[in-house]
DNA sequence: GCTTTATGAATGAAAG
DNA sequence: CTTTCATTCATAAAGC
């Protein structure tokens, strides 16, 4: 793949045209069958080493590729997962007990996750307090970030006439 | 203009009026030719500073948050990296079994160009200024594999040794 | 054959 | 940095 290029006319802008014959994988029965085999036998994220045997095994059946086992896992736990979780509000629409003892595995913690504090830290400029290693810079950035104020950073960096059009003038030294 | 901003491009788009209640950030185009334009320059840890700019940059294309290009960066890179090896992996397994009477399965057309210059200047003080651009054809990422796998099952397909023939030993024990 | 559905692929966000 | 999750985009297959 990989030079098909998938348009995407996310956006707004329809890229008319545009031959895209983006071939994708098309499992046989046989690899399906395998694959939910597997999956049904516990599998749900199979590691690197996994994926590869698995795609070796599979290419018996057909063409197939590593990654395509790795979607296939990561598409149907996903989906799996969505459908389990509209039923569950729907039972919880329902919000009737039920019946069903059996401490319900399924942690429905992002259902009402709807209204969480979400833990704002104001601004914790009091101590920087650089301990060593425990923070990433990478966390360090995001925290920074999360007060960005989102609307058009617009703030006068010395951009000077910047906002005419599209510069696009990136030069950051 | 494109016009991206918030709006959910397909269909009808329910984004309700006045609630502002956009998801994720959409990337317009022209957002994701000069994040990618960056990279390609050889930005891939981006600073604090420099995450600023760029985000104030691209506010111009449409709303935009310095985290969204955080973890642009963040996934560009990881998943760049994610790619290669997994291609690689596969080059390699290319060579494996598939000889019985496979019908010219071997159409392997997706031997990617990872040739880039790989120029990953760490440091990166200045750019060398946009430039136009073709509509860079490197956004292709692919997920990696996991590596949980926590004993979640006993099965213990046998694939291992056997890489004779599809063996497909999907043994449950 | 056109519409609907199922699912492969992609990616933003975030947790670890 | 690595790994996982949720949501969306795109398209081949199925249904009408």
């Amino acid at each position: 793949m990989d030079e098909g290029f998938c348009i995407k006319p996310r956006g707004g802008g329809y890229v008319g045209g545009g031959g895209t014959k983006c071939g994708r994988w098309n499992p046989t029965s046989e690899q399906v069958k395998v694959l939910t085999d597997l999956f049904r036998s516990g599998l749900r994220t199979p590691s690197t080493d996994q994926i590869q045997k698995i795609s070796s095994q599979l290419s018996f059946y057909g063409k197939i590729e590593s990654k395509n086992v790795f979607y296939w896992f990561q598409n149907h736990k996903a989906r799996e997962r969505q459908k389990r979780r509209r039923v569950s509000i729907d039972e919880q629409k329902e919000n009737h007990y039920q019946g069903k003892n059996s401490s319900s595995i399924t942690h429905f913690a992002e259902i009402n996750q709807i209204s969480e504090p979400e833990r704002v830290i104001e601004t914790l400029q009091l101590f920087p307090l650089n301990s060593f290693g425990t923070e990433s810079e990478a966390e360090k950035q995001l925290r920074f970030f999360a007060n960005d104020c989102k609307g058009t950073a617009s703030f006068s960096y010395g951009m000077g006439a910047e906002m005419d059009h599209p510069t696009l003038d990136l030069r950051l030294s």
